[in-house]
DNA sequence: AATGAATGAGTTTTCATTCAT
DNA sequence: AATGAATGAAAACTCATTCAT
């Protein structure tokens, strides 16, 4: 192998290396967030699990917020490509961008929950408001497809004739209040009730406000 | 007014200032803790706000921690009350527990959700374990109150014969979601139009899983 | 009982009350401290245990040093009223004074050591400085009539001819040990074995040096 | 120097330098409280004297009560050492293990006092319980091996025929009793007579009880 | 005169962030 | 480039002292 494409090939496995750990670093945020709460993590932690130094997160992110908007840029960001791919198959299937949607809220409930307690954090942050203002942005475009594509249903004569943020808001009062109950403890929901509840939720979200012909 | 009955008085005078007081406290901590996040609030912000000396609030409450628990169980409570109230009323209107339960807790959106943030902080708190327990029992005969009602309008043929807990979190599920919604801004939901909304989903809280006949 | 009879004798009971909550102030406060530890006594704790309210304790000492110092200075008065007293009684028995000195310091163990720590701790406290002049005083007069009734005794020929410092210092290195020694749990000794212990130290402090004729 | 002996090196040299700030603090809470008394000393105090920031102190020791009680250990089972070192020496002069205690206990006697202070405090302090049963356990095999050199002595006819707790305390009262008085001011002791003094006690101390033959 | 609620200065402790190695 | 020891601002909490009743 020349020399310049090993240098080559150390300079990538250096950015893999690098972007690995940035993987673990917010990882392991999630990770302890969903088990002990967003007020009892701290960067030592976060450095501990990730098995790396706590100086080293500061190669990676600018501060502790800057992490957790990470997070939750991350998980718009996940909802926005997911909505653009069902997007193209609209014409065979006019349901899929709300279907999946709902899908991908409800896939990892602790995430989805976690992010909505970050964003009511993070609102106050004026650290991070501009990182901020790109996520409102995100989540605007987000709202706007789905009305988008809830308009459609209801010109196909698929959905009841109403305001589309009306059955966007059903929906997602739903789904929001299912996945937050379906994370109290005490609520006697072992794992599979869990699923199956989860489950029949979608179902009742999808079906909601349909026409009946 | 004879000498001890002045006593008498001034003495209650007292007991109602420090009352007063207590509840300064507590209010100011919600409203705090509403507008900018529990994250971001601090004991001497709390005094401040109640325009009392940082000490004062340590003579109410031993910890920071045994605010936000009485803040928990304060709600708690109110909603056991409304519930023992409406069960009296439960042979003119099988409906009553239910839906004043559902009323109570979209009453005030925000510190409904400000409690269930809370409960997921408090949680891993040692120093409260014990009032987390007395909250959790206080839950705990909430829901068993609230399904019992529920089995009655099932066995009177006014809701589908499936479990409670299946309505019980159906409701729970989109009062809660809608709640959230509510709150959350760049909803463009206005004033009036969350009223409405809210109005809306305890609409179709109480008559969701009612039978057609 | 003529009117001025009786405003005296109120009066009197007025003040003979005020002396002894002042007493009961004194004494709980010692009491505690030997129970927990100074660094372990609050104001409040005094003030709960002597059945009166915080705000009382203010009327009969300016400060919590105060209080402290008035222990120091009550035991060390009273050690000197009783050298005094043994004074009268040298032509008799010309080791009154020493003898009787030992006594006294033996008698309460826990309160000599006491007021050691509190000497120990007030040293430091401008607040107070004017007191421990005081009492700094009040030692040097007692230590110098000890000297005095030690020098005595060496002229009679009942003491070895030494300083009589020297005589006074390996008395007291011994009681004082002795005092700490006793106190110290761990150290197995019951409370027989304490008594005993001591009287040993007292016949050894008040026999050592002694000349053997 | 290979790159890995330079790694080692720079290891210890870190090593070294987190070790010797720890000294620092303990050598600078340990003056501190000499010159001042324990309840006068704070954490901030302490990292101002000893240079360092005052959260690197809680890199240290958990606690301020962690510090004091270290001091605490450090004393004792530096007393424990010598004492077994001076075992070893014990055929060749059975007095060595008594001797060498004593003089150990005199050496630093602000140091002892500061200790039994801290004993005194540190006794009611839940937060050291388990290390205080610890220091409990080594001194009370402390004593153990001095009262079994003093067996030995009377053993040997060294030492008048007594129990061996008899000899021990009578040591020990006057020892410390000696100590505590050479540091209480005012008693006109200059650092020269102070010497002799303790000396002097020493001297005492080991002749103390001795067989006249 | 007695009280104890109120106070805030001062303490301990935490933890995000920096920076020398 | 990675580290973790060091830092100090900021937080929780304590308690001697004041003062209105």
């Amino acid at each position: 192998m020349p020399k310049d494409d090993i240098n080559i090939y150390k300079f990538h496995e250096k950015k893999k290396r690098f972007l690995a750990r940035e993987r673990a670093i917010i990882n392991n945020a999630i990770r302890l967030a969903k088990k002990q709460g967003i007020a009892n993590i701290t960067i030592s932690l976060i450095a501990k699990h990730a098995g790396i130094g706590k100086g080293t997160i500061y190669k990676h992110f600018i501060s502790k917020a800057e992490i957790l908007m990470r997070i939750l840029l991350d998980y718009e960001n996940k909802i926005t490509a997911s909505i653009h791919l069902s997007m193209r198959a609209v014409d065979r299937d006019p349901f899929a961008p709300v279907h999946l949607y709902l899908k991908m809220r409800l896939a990892d409930p602790e995430l989805d929950r976690l992010t909505r307690q970050l964003e009511g954090q993070l609102k106050y942050d004026i650290q991070v408001a501009e990182s901020m203002a790109q996520f409102y942005a995100l989540r605007d475009s987000n709202v706007a497809s789905i009305n988008e594509a809830i308009l459609l249903l209801v010109k196909k004569g698929l959905l009841q004739d109403a305001p589309p943020s009306h059955h966007y808001f059903s929906y997602l009062a739903l789904v929001q209040g299912a996945i937050d109950l379906s994370l109290v403890e005490n609520f006697q929901l072992d794992t599979d009730d869990r699923e199956s509840f989860l489950s029949f939720i979608v179902e009742i979200g999808t079906t909601m406000g349909k026409t009946s012909s």
